[in-house]
DNA sequence: CATGAATGAGGGTTCATTCAT
DNA sequence: GATGAATGAACCCTCATTCAT
């Protein structure tokens, strides 16, 4: 991986993450970069390839992340665990779940495997909660992660804690 | 409004919540309406211009539910009049709606002035509730609102049913 | 066919003749034709588009001399039409002709109809005066018919008449 | 002349000879030579570079046939080996004859030389033969040299053989 | 009101070529 | 000798928009 093509990236994953995959186009990346259009494509063969890139190595950073939640075992601690993650998101993961979020009402889902394994966790640890219909529970639960990544991600509120507080609050953990 | 503005508004709306706003030309939408594309520009005199009568339409429509909802005055019965709405549209509110997210995504935000109305009187509910910080609830019942939102509109789940039921208990509605 | 459409058919012909489809570009083409580069492609949709529109057009020009070819009856004046018709092309018969030609040397072999309805015919030509090998004397004939093309199209010469004669001649024509 | 020159020049004259000059991009000579893309021009200087050198090469192997014919003395079986070439070429030979052949329809004409001397060859050979006019003559022969050629290179005849007689006996050879 | 021809800027992409290593 | 990163011009094509009819 050499410096440019880094720098391809980062400029990339902060255009689309603030504008949009559609809206941003590959000679504005360029130019961010500090790098000739068709540099872009000898690394990553076109757009599209430099969006998968972005994903993989997304996905590959959340990996960590993803893996320390699933070693967990107690059920209120997973949960409490997989709330907190729209709130602690540095700059880089945030372009990173803004562009997520941002391709779902594109058209081109990427089908991102790590929030069905989220998903799955969570509905384990409901299962040890002992509750009746714990797949459910655990999409409402999956649903208002959604709702916090939403709020984070597009609104930049300065009140961030106290909504995670009453967040935790409501499913007490 | 002329039969042909209607159908330009039609094939419009649709398009711009299935594909997104920036990724639908013109061009297609003159196409799918059954119209020259010069039309669009003679009526609407740009793409963002067709795009903010969208909007206002869609604002205009909503007014009654929203309106509704404003009367009431028992609190809870407003909680849930606020959470029931995203199980409750039809498909060309469903349209309006993926078209208003998914443009939060890309920058261009329009201001709907109704979402403010809807967080206000959440926030008077909560207060009537008697809780101490109202507002903090407000904006997490907001942020659920939002996650149900993306859950119906992007996941076009089977089992939106029991998701309400169990989002209604979390709040005791 | 509106005026411009026109344009920039003749300009596309003279220029695929002169250089060759691969090298010549549509910016080129609209550059001579006094046009808009994006007007190729309001028309033609691409550029193989216009390519296949020109092969069309020149085939429907070509018809009523291969019409009148075929209405022929006695052999040896069918055989000294067909070999005339290198020797009687204006200007943008050749122009049509180099392009046929020169794009049976870049893959995109266009499958011309014509070029076979005149090959049955000489074949019924030879039949007609008894050849045991009709269809081999017509393969050779056609190959000569290359030839003639070739020369003409390629080589510019002078001394075309006394060419013609010759192969008259050396089929006794 | 290391491995790796030869690897991209056979390289290049069978793309070249498959898909014209211009439809070839130097980085699939590359490609299909197993080599690096700059090493082509560290070795030809630029693609124009490599084509000459192909050409230059092709018509070195060219040479010893030439000469042999040139040694010829007895006239019709110069024109006998003259118009047996087109018959006798191995895949080697024919990718450098495609090229040449398509090159000329193409602008770039590389003016090639043993060409002259076969039709010289052919004019004194007809001159031999004490025919009125011998370059009348000569050229049609070319002609068919030509339209031979095309006939082998383009159609991929199954029954070049007879072809081949039937121009023999056409000039009683 | 309505069409569709026409435009020019910009889209993603490929190209031959250079150069540091 | 050989690589492959890097360039910038040019490629084909699409876009939103204008305008004569």
């Amino acid at each position: 991986m050499t410096e440019k093509q880094e720098k391809i990236l980062n400029s990339a994953i902060q255009l689309f993450a603030k504008e949009g995959y559609n809206a941003v186009s590959t000679r504005s990346i360029a130019h961010k970069a500090g790098v000739s259009e068709g540099l872009i494509f000898r690394h990553f063969k076109s757009k599209k390839g430099l969006l998968e890139s972005l994903l993989k190595i997304g996905e590959q950073r959340l990996e960590k992340t993803i893996l320390s939640i699933e070693e967990l075992t107690h059920p209120k601690v997973i949960l409490k665990h997989v709330i907190s993650l729209p709130f602690n998101m540095d700059g880089n993961q945030k372009d990173f779940w803004k562009l997520c979020y941002s391709l779902g009402w594109q058209i081109e889902t990427p089908e991102l495997v790590f929030f069905d394994r989220l998903k799955n966790k969570v509905i384990s640890a409901f299962k040890s909660l002992g509750l009746s219909d714990a797949h459910t529970e655990a999409s409402a639960f999956m649903l208002i992660l959604d709702g916090a990544m939403v709020y984070i991600l597009l609104k930049n509120p300065q009140n961030a804690f106290v909504i995670y507080e009453a967040l935790l609050e409501k499913f007490q953990l």
